[in-house]
DNA sequence: AAGGCTGTTAACAATTTGGTAACCCCTTTG
DNA sequence: CAAAGGGGTTACCAAATTGTTAACAGCCTT
């Protein structure tokens, strides 16, 4: 469908740092973690992250001065930003707000909730609208429906299958490696074998009817009209 | 010029009163404020508001007590409801804790988002006006009467099962998120099981007779005629 | 107090999906 | 022509998801 979502979580404690990593894995979320502000900082640059968690207190450089740091960034000015913090500390609480945090999550919390929060502020930031509907031909893919429509034809696809057509006709013509599907319709760290992006296109031509995904032979694939 | 929305809000910290107060002011909304249960209960039946927050924690009357009084009222009936609660406070969490709040917030929270919550709420019971009228084929959902019409035959649905209908029929053919289906019949901070949306499904569906709302797996729901 | 609703959860059944292995086919190379 | 490299197909199985039913706790009404 779309490259999954990328959250930066930062906590100098390394249990912490490991239980909601996990948890925000399970929710689907592609997670890089920083152990100390200045990670944080450095991987929010080279990573772009679509949310940044910062824990207040923490080594180098605390929640607060990198909000502020990211916050003067063209590139972050909209990324939305959730500060963990220390129950009732009611000052930080202040400079939180102050430094431009979207959110304030005070810990300890329980993953359910937490999850909960970071679902509802990435749906807020996100997607306020509609995601967009490709055409090309007679063929239309709504994501909003999740449907592709072939003619007159409602054609029902899979997730993963339907994910995998989207990406490729999202650039009709241009040829996707292997590797960049791979890591845009599965993700960078789950491993697959060789036949299984075979087997969904396969089963994708077979219910569109039409060859419109063409091999590119020790390359890719490619959507072609 | 149409008669601005009016909001109640309760809660028995004067500073913080005072600067939600301000900011829901400069939102647009016409503010009145209570800083304790009893005021709160006293002033609503007075003003008449569209919608009303309560923090749980007050003198007098906790939020919980008011708001179960409220809804006692046929006035306040369908008012929404949202119900302020610390992070720390045990009760607040617990599951069953139903008073009849449409939303749940828990403090701290900045104020940017506190006004999009309720920004939202207030769009999704439409208090400005009369809600409006859903009608799909011989379909009719008519939120003001809490009803649904299939042909001639009336069919009486619970409020979740009427307020999970209503959010599936207000975007026919769209797909929602189990994700976004909890947050827009749930609210944010209430914590339900995995089965619970499908078990309301069932229950439309089984009362409805008719499948109008589709699975699609591993995505959401959609409602289709 | 009894009986009805409602909303949830638990437990288990049913279904769909995603992934893999195995095998087939074609093309290119030597 | 045989071998090697890629892909295409298919059947099969395990995991992920959803459907269904029953049981329960609160509330409300009688």
């Amino acid at each position: 469908m779309e490259p999954r979502i990328k959250i930066l979580f930062a906590d100098d404690e390394p249990d912490i740092l490991d239980i909601i990593g996990y948890n925000l894995e399970k929710e689907g979320y592609e997670v890089i973690t920083a152990k100390d502000g200045q990670q944080a900082l450095d991987l929010s640059k080279l990573h772009r992250p679509d949310l940044i968690i910062l824990d207040i207190m923490m080594p180098h450089k605390t929640g607060i001065e990198v909000c502020h740091l990211l916050r003067q960034l063209p590139d972050f000015s909209e990324t939305p930003i959730v500060m963990l913090t220390a129950l009732n500390d009611e000052t930080s609480h202040i400079k939180g707000l102050d430094s431009g945090a979207d959110d304030y999550i005070s810990k300890p919390i329980s993953t359910k909730i937490l999850m909960s929060r970071i679902n509802a502020l990435l749906r807020r930031f996100h997607k306020d609208g509609d995601a967009k509907i490709i055409k090309i031909g007679d063929m239309t893919i709504d994501p909003n429906r999740f449907m592709v429509i072939l003619g007159e034809q409602e054609i029902n696809l899979a997730k993963k299958e339907f994910e995998l057509l989207s990406l490729l006709a999202s650039k009709p013509g241009r040829v996707f490696l292997r590797n960049e599907i791979l890591s845009m319709v599965w993700g960078t760290e789950v491993i697959v074998g060789d036949r299984t992006i075979d087997v969904h296109i396969r089963k994708i031509r077979q219910k569109m009817g039409i060859d419109c995904i063409k091999t590119v032979k020790g390359v890719g694939y490619k959507f072609e009209w």
